[in-house]
DNA sequence: CATCGCTTGTAACGAATCGTACACTGTAGC
DNA sequence: GCTACAGTGTACGATTCGTTACAAGCGATG
């Protein structure tokens, strides 16, 4: 029940300096959420005690209560994401509404019989190749960057490394390719040469009419949305986060294994900034 | 100037049990407007004066006058009236919502003046640096592709790279860095040495208490969600798509011709595959 | 080993908090 | 004019508040 609500039920039971209090309150919630007795007996031009008998007669125990009710109350309203008011800026929230339809598109497409379709080809690949197009790239570096931490062996496939890369791909190997409309020739090629040398290849890309649908051994359809004038490189990240959760889970313990070992290295190597002592002391010039 | 500014700048002097207590009043700034000096020093598990001594160090005259601004803060957001956002209550098992709700975040935290704020110190920058630690770096390689499209002098820096392109960085130039705890020592060390030389910086970084939003002239703050064992990239690659949108509406038409002529270049030089079926008919050449 | 500096908790103090007992006011009824 | 009573302000106590002074702990330095 709220204090207006209180309020409400008790108007008839007011006495005249109680309900002076009350529509002070109904004007500035604040007074109660952070004034003290005083306050309020100030701006109301009445005495401490008539505010404590006016939080009684609301059915607190007393001023102390009613003030961590409104508080709770508030807390509620406080608590929207980030504490920060959404401004309507019309382009921008038609940016954001683009963008969250697409992650919801990508979530639903990707589901669990279908990521296991993906990620079936890679768990007992001898080798994973990687390669993508041009806004697919975060994709391809996410999802590389991911199963490197999991197994050894996965390659990115550069533009100028290709012909190396590829005289050494075997059946035993798998492949994922990124790759949206408009698709990047090169990574046709590449697709078709693999898929010759009998690599089996995950495809993830925008449609069934694709390039890479048509010899790819497992794919999935995402939609890109655009922001701006490029396309959205959030679909293909989400994609690989997936496709590298389902190859852990996939792989099982031994994969924790790695990752501990791995987390260990960093540690050793100091990898990472531990916040204490860093830039409290004024850095010297590094180099 | 608000608390999360103020904690942001003098994080580098933190004592552990203030960057305890800072941590506490950033995760819930419910605590610094209705809690007392008791209920801080509880929940931050030290005593009543390292509260005060927070306080003092954040340039406030004590805790009560530190309590004021924040209520004066929030009294701001209670006053605008009709904002609620509807937010999902439960449900954090699943990775989807996780997913779902750090978008959000994300396209909340990053409103209208935020982006202006970013974008900033790039749109007159003569060069512009970006770098990045390891789980953010599709964000800072998004980054890149996109201004590159958009203007020139646009690099990445690489780990051994770091030298070279650090000694010819001034303060005509901006950087931008995506980092996120755990914080790469290099990136520190980098973003430091920027400062020296006073290259403007723009932090894409999760909290007050980065060792970068001390230095940073702009900087905002996002939660990275947990995708399995990684952390998700998908945050600063939705900041560093924002990031772009924002810069080409300040560039304005100048861009639009930019790219146009990058499109022309791409489609006379071939790049994409227009194949119209599957692979399985040989491309046809179509201009 | 002595010493310094920094950090942090303990102790104490004055001010302010809320709650309640008590006294004053004004009005209605007899 | 006296009483009864609801309404209101004054006064006091117990508690808690924020703040300051002081000392113990601890690592670094010489």
């Amino acid at each position: 029940m709220s204090i207006e609500e209180r309020i409400a039920a008790q108007s008839a039971r007011l006495t005249p300096t109680e309900r002076r209090v009350a529509q002070l309150v109904l004007d500035d919630p604040t007074l109660l959420a952070f004034g003290t007795v005083s306050d309020l007996a100030n701006q109301a031009g009445t005495s401490r005690p008539s505010i404590v008998r006016f939080a009684t007669k609301l059915g607190f125990k007393g001023y102390a209560d009613l003030q961590m009710s409104v508080r709770a109350q508030v807390a509620d309203q406080l608590a929207t994401p980030g504490q920060r008011i959404r401004r309507p800026p019309e382009a921008h929230t038609q940016v954001g509404e683009t963008v969250e339809q697409s992650i919801q598109h990508t979530l639903a497409t990707l589901d669990a019989v279908r990521l296991a379709q993906l990620a079936q080809p890679l768990i007992k690949a001898e080798r994973i190749w990687i390669f993508s197009g041009e806004t697919s790239r975060a994709g391809a570096h996410v999802l590389l960057s991911g199963l490197s931490m999991i197994r050894d062996g996965v390659h990115l496939i550069e533009p100028h490394t290709i012909g190396r890369d590829l005289s050494g791909a075997t059946k035993a190997d798998a492949a994922v390719v990124f790759d949206f409309a408009r698709y990047r020739k090169s990574s046709v090629v590449t697709a078709h040469a693999l898929h010759e040398q009998e690599v089996r290849l995950v495809a993830i890309t925008d449609s069934a009419l694709s390039p890479f649908a048509a010899i790819a051994e497992s794919w999935c359809e995402l939609k890109v949305p655009a922001v701006g004038p490029f396309d959205s490189s959030l679909p293909a990240v989400l994609a690989a986060e997936l496709l590298v959760l389902e190859v852990v889970d996939r792989l099982g313990d031994s994969v924790r294994a790695r990752i501990d070992r791995l987390e260990h290295h960093w540690q050793q190597a100091g990898i990472f900034y531990d916040g204490q002592n860093g830039p409290a002391a004024p850095p010297k010039s590094s180099g």
